[in-house]
DNA sequence: CCCTTGACTTGGATTAATCTTC
DNA sequence: GAAGATTAATCCAAGTCAAGGG
């Protein structure tokens, strides 16, 4: 098996490997080739570029797309795209201007420091603007520059709205009269009055935040000059086409692919909801729905694929095959379709890859458990799932009846009614157990380099299966290992935790591949595939269904780092930046509606304004079998408990059963309407009884294609980020710059509430902190002694170990010294017992926009490895050569 | 509409790899 | 160089939201 297997690999690896035609790096849409082209050009230039580590195989094009992208090349692809819907916002945009702009700021940057700031922002924003369709153009920069009102004012703004904000506007806003709109709402009103509970206390964090009140434009300024270290040069091109791009997706109603047919849309929607106010904001605002969408011109026949270096001849002939045939005929006939249908749907053209890879069988180990003392000898079937009992001993699920009981009814099953072991009490698994932490030391104890092999064994019986080719890109697959069997560990109280997780089979997995591609091999044995399918409309890779809950299932996606994600993941961002021209309408409109006599759309009103203001999530219903979590639209009566005047305490547990605790005061008018709600209910009723996430949804892409509940989190997250970069990056060295930034990011985490549970070592590390720094300073009052007896002409202490006699500048150096580590030891003390509870990466991946903290990175010259790792520079190629003035 | 299905994003914990320290 | 701490990678559960069917 081994030798046949090992064989396989080689074979198929060979086929990826070879051929060095261009390398391409990104997949083909008009992206892609642009970066392609310059790739080469640029590679030595910019900053970003050297330090990035490469990947030898070239394969992971992410770095290198960072390169500069010459502007001009995407234009003619754009507007070849755009024909047909000139019309749309975004597209048009881009393709006029941003590229000119670099150029001239970098020159004046270097002093005026003030300014330069100002036109660098300005070009960016120049993007929007530009287009007429976009609600509010340039304001942006106002703005930004006006974040830094003091928060009285912010609030008084915030509050006029009622009066004003009446009348939905028609068009985008002009008259931006809240300039502090784009803020988080938080940061307008003061947020946590009070505490929160144990979690962490918000209030603190946020103060500084609306003190600060500084100006952003040194901050830009001193960016400038950056830039044409950095990149070298203009470039952008990414942004735009991004944009291009993104809106479209599932465009329908936004979707401007089709003028025509969009408008009547609209008028739909009108009619139907406002009723006081008239017309949806959203068509008010936005006449023209963004979205570009990638016309399949776009997405071009690329030719040229090729595997990066890899790619045996054979497997690279077979996809040159199916480019040619697939994708052209398909370009051709999706353009005459009608427009939004063409690539609307279409995620890819050719997709080539290995299916996925299974556990190895369970090797029993024949160690006998015990039952009422005496060893009982089990099947393999029955010791496996005996082993994932005896093995979770030292977790807390042991503690959890629902764990056992659903483990004992699963593995009865298993053992039959007649075996000898009749219940779980009488169970003593700890042979098995001491086996096991056996095995874990002897693996422990191997040597590196047997450790070291059996790595590489691995590494290359996983290799094909980690790669897969879309459209002739050769992609990483994300999660290519089935799941093994093991135990259910839900989250929180879930009703199924300890449930067996049977074994997946080949028969259980269907496959999705390109039309053309071979279809993978089973990888064992005499079975097979459930079933094969060419879906093109999807972008998962196989899939099968959940052995917990059958109506779920399993997909095996594309890694991160792929542009297929990458792609969706600037769409996200966009849409988000998008919010922010809106934000000042939506706010007004939902002020307006706190005190609405429909009872719906008060309660859509105050669900959206805690949705903007606390970043909370949707909510959807929950089933029964499942841990029992709320999020907005599902918050119970018992969840919010008003605080007279005019505060709110939230305490529930949300997603992954974290809780939430926080008291915050809100507007009045809210602070009632939820008074309201509560009235005649009992603590666990639906307090926004007339609402779920689906009316909330359909009620907010009026206000903004496109817009549901978790874009305000996205918003929220990086829009924070950027105004506090803006705001409290100050001149100082690399070590003072990334602190900023982890301020801001722990900012952010908080504001998500995105918890850890503190280590199990969390304490002894404190004290052992504690410990050092206390002996630092005896360490500091001896050399004090010292100082003052040498000054004096003594000698110093006895003291055997400790220094010789020692000049009196010797001495003062020594204190200095110790000093500076005493304080430092004390700040990290600090920052680590801050942190303990939160966790600063899930807004890194998810949340905060990655072109703000490249941006910032190029204009304070730090280098962004120290902000993003290898994973994420990787996931966020697609972001690297923005241009240092982007402001989110 | 409402409910179910399907697909994709988000998220904390676990595990593996790497860096620090004594 | 091993123990400890930190960080990165992996794992897989748990959300969100669109769409389809009745």
């Amino acid at each position: 098996m081994m030798a046949a297997e090992s064989s396989d690999k080689l074979n198929v690896s060979d086929d990826f490997d070879d051929e060095d035609g261009p390398v391409i790096f990104k997949r083909t849409s008009a992206t892609s080739k642009k970066n392609q082209l310059l790739s080469e050009v640029k590679k030595s230039t910019s900053s970003l570029d050297g330090q990035t580590h490469r990947k030898s195989n070239g394969q992971n094009s992410g770095l290198q797309n960072c390169k500069i992208i010459p502007s001009v090349k995407t234009s003619p692809t754009k507007a070849s795209v755009d024909i047909s819907k000139a019309s749309t916002s975004r597209v048009s945009s881009s393709n006029v201007k941003s590229p000119v702009a670099n150029p001239k700021v970098s020159s004046s940057g270097d002093k005026s420091k003030p300014f330069s700031g100002s036109k660098v922002l300005s070009d960016v924003k120049e993007e929007k603007p530009s287009i007429k369709h976009v609600p509010r153009g340039n304001y942006e920069d106002s703005d930004d520059e006006e974040d830094n009102k003091p928060l009285s004012a912010r609030l008084k703004t915030n509050s006029n709205h009622n009066s004003k904000a009446a009348p939905i506007v028609k068009k985008p806003i002009e008259d931006s009269d809240d300039d502090d709109d784009d803020l988080p709402l938080s940061a307008r009103l003061s947020r946590n009055a009070g505490t929160s509970g144990s979690g962490y206390d918000h209030s603190d964090q946020k103060k500084p935040l609306l003190k600060v009140q500084k100006s952003h434009q040194d901050g830009s300024s001193t960016s400038i000059k950056q830039e044409k270290l950095v990149t070298g040069s203009v470039k952008r091109p990414l942004d735009k086409i991004s944009s291009l791009n993104s809106s479209v997706k599932k465009p329908k109603l936004s979707d401007p692919v089709s003028s025509t047919k969009i408008k009547q849309v609209p008028v739909k929607h009108e009619s139907k909801v406002d009723d006081d106010d008239d017309i949806p904001i959203s068509q008010r605002l936005a006449k023209s729905s963004p979205s570009g969408n990638k016309s399949s011109s776009v997405k071009k026949i690329e030719k040229a694929v090729k595997v990066n270096k890899s790619g045996s001849a054979s497997f690279k002939k077979q996809v040159k095959k199916m480019k040619k045939s697939g994708s052209n005929s398909e370009y051709s006939k999706s353009t005459k379709l009608l427009p939004s249908e063409g690539d609307g749907q279409k995620k890819w053209t050719t997709l080539v890859h290995n299916g996925v890879i299974f556990p190895p069988p369970y090797k029993p180990h024949g160690i006998k458990m015990l039952y009422k003392g005496k060893p009982v000898a089990l099947t393999p079937e029955q010791e496996e799932v005996a082993t994932m009992f005896a093995v979770m001993r030292d977790t807390d699920y042991m503690q959890k009846e629902t764990f056992k009981s659903n483990f004992w009814s699963d593995w009865r099953k298993l053992l039959g009614k007649n075996h000898v072991i009749q219940n779980l009490e009488g169970c003593d698994f700890t042979p098995i157990y001491d086996w096991y932490q056996v095995e874990k030391e002897k693996k422990k104890q191997m040597s590196t380099e047997e450790k070291k092999a059996l790595k590489e064994e691995k590494a290359k019986q996983e290799e094909k299966y980690m790669w897969a080719i879309v459209d002739g890109v050769k992609e990483k697959v994300g999660n290519f290992r089935v799941e093994p069997p093991g135990l259910f560990r839900g989250r929180g109280e879930h009703p199924k935790m300890g449930k067996l997780k049977r074994r997946i089979h080949p028969s259980d997995i269907t496959i999705n591949i390109g039309k053309d591609a071979p279809i993978p091999e089973c990888p064992i044995p005499g079975e097979k595939w459930k079933e094969i399918r060419h879906d093109n409309t999807v972008t998962w890779l196989a899939f099968w269904s959940d052995p917990i809950n059958p109506r779920l299932f399993k997909y095996v996606f594309l890694a991160a780092s792929s542009s297929l994600k990458g792609q969706s993941d600037k769409e996200k961002y966009e849409k988000a930046r998008m919010l922010k021209n809106y934000i000042g309408n939506i706010r007004a409109a939902y002020t307006k509606n706190f005190t609405s006599k429909d009872i719906t759309r008060r309660q859509i009103a105050v669900a959206t304004y805690l949705i903007d203001k606390l970043a909370l999530r949707a909510g959807n219903e929950k089933d029964d079998d499942e841990a029992d979590t709320v999020g907005c639209c599902t918050l119970k009566v018992e969840n919010v408990t008003a605080e007279a005047p005019n505060k709110l305490q939230f305490n529930f547990l949300g997603k992954d059963s974290i809780k939430y605790e926080n008291t915050v005061e809100v507007e009045q008018q809210v602070y009632n309407a939820i008074l309201k709600f509560q009235e005649e209910k009992s603590p666990g009723d639906d307090l926004f009884d007339k609402l779920d996430t689906s009316k909330l949804n359909a009620h907010l892409k009026e206000l903004m294609p496109g817009l549901t509940a978790k874009v305000f989190r996205t918003f929220n997250a990086s829009i924070t980020l950027d105004d506090m970069l803006t705001k409290d990056t100050k001149d100082g060295d690399v070590a003072e710059k990334i602190g900023v930034y982890q301020t801001a990011n722990k900012e952010v985490a908080i504001i998500c509430n995105h918890q850890r549970s503190v280590s199990k070592s969390h304490t002894a590390q404190m004290s052992r902190l504690t410990e050092k720094i206390a002996e630092l300073q005896g360490v500091l009052k001896h050399l004090k002694t010292d100082l003052d007896r040498v000054k004096k002409g003594k000698p110093p202490l006895k003291s055997a170990e400790r220094k010789r006699n020692l000049t009196p500048d010797a001495l003062d150096k020594k204190i200095t010294q110790t000093k500076a580590k005493i304080d430092k030891m004390q700040r990290d003390m600090k920052t680590k017992e801050d942190l303990k509870t939160v966790a600063l990466g899930t807004s890194k991946i998810n949340y905060l926009d990655p072109r703000i903290t490249v941006a910032w990175c190029k204009r304070h010259e730090v280098p962004i490895e120290k902000i993003f790792n290898k994973s994420l520079l990787a996931k966020f190629a697609w972001a690297m050569d923005v241009d240092p003035g982007f402001r989110f």
